[in-house]
DNA sequence: ATTAGCACTCTATCATTGTGAGTGCTAAAT
DNA sequence: ATTTAGCACTCACAATGATAGAGTGCTAAT
């Protein structure tokens, strides 16, 4: 563990890091910072904390960058009880501000949010489009399509619209499209998927004996839609905002690395995994550097938080910077900003 | 206007230009093109077409670089008569194959071709969405939403689908809805919306002698409808993809004229009323630097067409890239994929 | 009219050098 | 036993200058 000197002199590498990033030396601690010792004391304190793993030196006579584990050790226990200065109440207040005025459907919401997210951070603004699997269902509609195809549109209890073309064996009129959502209407309303999804395996096997050629028919029908539901669960739409603001981050000051940086962001299917795989967790989640799992974003952090309806969580939003992001201002945007849009979804 | 040694001459600079952004000298010109001449006769030419403008240079002892009036000289007189090449041919027989594999929904139609044009064309790809405007009505359901409002979901013939939430005085209960969606379907199905406007115009002013509370309500809720429907149509969705190919263009080798495209593809919107303004030319339109509106946008060239359906067009597809791009390769490509999609459609 | 020849221009590249920031180590100071 | 001053050393970076090479424009010869 880390002595109280190694703490300060981690933290105040990592302060001045995140303010520019050129090597932090020893004679700038100590004129930044009045700790009382002289640049030769930081100097081994810093070599302590190389050995240690927080710090590294690009070169031999340059000075101390953070490590992924630097960084680390900043966030869990140095950025402790830092509560938002007036500057950044100022920003929560612009953002509440703005999420009221946005009376729209959810995915412009959402949209609007990863934007929002953006400009007050000036780091790249990241948010999926909630899911539908944990929301209750307010309606659904089938319409027939080119044929042997049919359009199902579902609206949940948030105003969430999603639609899917499925293919059938055999064309049913709208007629009785009409019926059989009428039927599904009836019966499902108010459910979850996952709950409407436990149901129809117990009609299914019910369903023979009892029920009629509409109603089973219906039920197959809204299997399928289900099925497909579920198959590109991954394919929901994440809205990534703000890219140029990479062209201003000193970070990514050469081709190479902004080009990185691009082809991390490029494949959105890659970022919904790794945002799905941290749904469950609670509150603010920070991932640094080589911490997240995709290879081209190892020179960057992510903090992100979920938004939710009814306990349930129904996407996630957050930020993507340089990993020498400035961590005690971004937290607390995207925490109130999560926090403020499951408040306005919950007014649904 | 040029003579034909000029031609031929502006036409190997532009050649050789477009396969590597390497100002063109006269040597080159004799060497890659046996014209007979000599680099010395190769050079008076080559002042003569910097005179008339289709040439420049950039420093004195330079080779010749072709102008936005050079380009637009060779796309318009040099480019005649030249059919696809065995190469690119294979190029739209693989298009044709993947188009033929999207059975999905018609956003996911262009947001696909997006990608392909990208793909294909080592470009960036570009794709709007298809407008409602021209497209015939065949679904309207409205949805109970958040008290005071409500949700509408249109569904085009061609099983386009756009929701939109629109806030009422007065909360009118769901069964209420129901039959107003009922009533709007039997009547305005079958139309586009510009003639359901039409309509609605003429039956508001014999409204209130005839018709009773339902059915007035229902008139004047779908006016309301269709006014929100008109005041973003420049929000429609703009798809463009391949951004990371942008790296890839040693046009734009350097940081600030990367940032310059960026800058520029990322507001959206600017796009969006750039296409709308040339949605009305038939076949292939062709932009080239300084010929498009936007500032961030004069290093490049946009080769664009439009898709339809029942005459009417639904919306924009292309290619964005440098200015010295291989047009006698994009221009097919981007005519095939928009005849072939406008096909798609028409089987719906 | 065309071209060979030549002087001239400009850029790009590479090696050289100097500068400065920063380190690690040692010995002196506290 | 810490802490610090002093000093030699390292390394990146910027500035400098020399060189090569590609290309031009002009003039005089073909």
């Amino acid at each position: 563990m880390l002595d109280e000197r190694g703490k300060k002199v981690l933290w105040a590498v990592v302060q001045t890091y995140i303010g520019y990033p050129d090597p932090v030396g020893s004679r700038v601690v100590t004129k930044k910072y009045a700790f009382g010792l002289s640049p030769a004391t930081i100097r081994n304190i810093m070599s302590d904390l190389e050995e240690l793993g927080y710090l590294s030196q690009p070169h031999t006579s340059a000075g101390r960058i953070p490590t992924d584990k630097g960084y680390r050790f900043y966030v869990d226990n140095l950025l402790m009880g830092r509560n938002p200065i007036a500057e950044d109440r100022e920003v929560l207040l612009q953002i509440n501000g703005r999420l009221k005025d946005i009376n729209e459907d959810i995915n412009c919401l959402i949209e609007d949010t990863s934007r929002m997210l953006s400009n007050f951070s000036h780091y790249l603004g990241v948010a999926t489009a909630p899911r539908l699997t944990e929301t209750r269902l307010r309606h659904i509609e089938l319409v027939r399509h080119r044929g042997r195809h049919i359009l199902v549109i579902l609206v949940s209890s948030e105003g969430i619209v999603k639609n899917r073309i499925i293919p059938l064996r055999e064309e049913i009129p709208q007629k009785i499209l009409n019926k059989i959502s009428q039927y599904l209407n009836e019966e499902f309303t108010g459910m979850t998927l996952r709950e409407i999804k436990g149901k129809i395996v117990k009609e299914m096997s019910k369903e023979k004996v009892v029920f009629g050629r509409l109603v089973s028919q219906a039920i197959r029908l809204f299997r399928e839609i289900l099925n497909t539901q579920t198959d590109d669960a991954y394919s929901e739409d994440v809205y990534i905002d703000g890219l140029s603001s990479v062209f201003d981050m000193p970070d990514f000051a050469n081709l190479s690395r902004i080009k990185e940086v691009f082809k991390a962001i490029e494949n959105k299917y890659i970022i919904v995994k790794l945002l799905d795989r941290l749904i469950e967790f609670e509150g603010v989640q920070i991932l640094i550097g080589s911490e997240n799992q995709i290879e081209d974003m190892h020179e960057m952090s992510m903090v992100i938080s979920t938004y939710k309806h009814g306990g349930a969580v129904l996407g996630t939003i957050g930020v993507l910077g340089p990993k020498r992001m400035d961590y005690s201002r971004v937290i607390p945007i995207v925490d109130y900003t999560a926090k403020r849009i499951t408040n306005i979804i919950s007014k649904s």
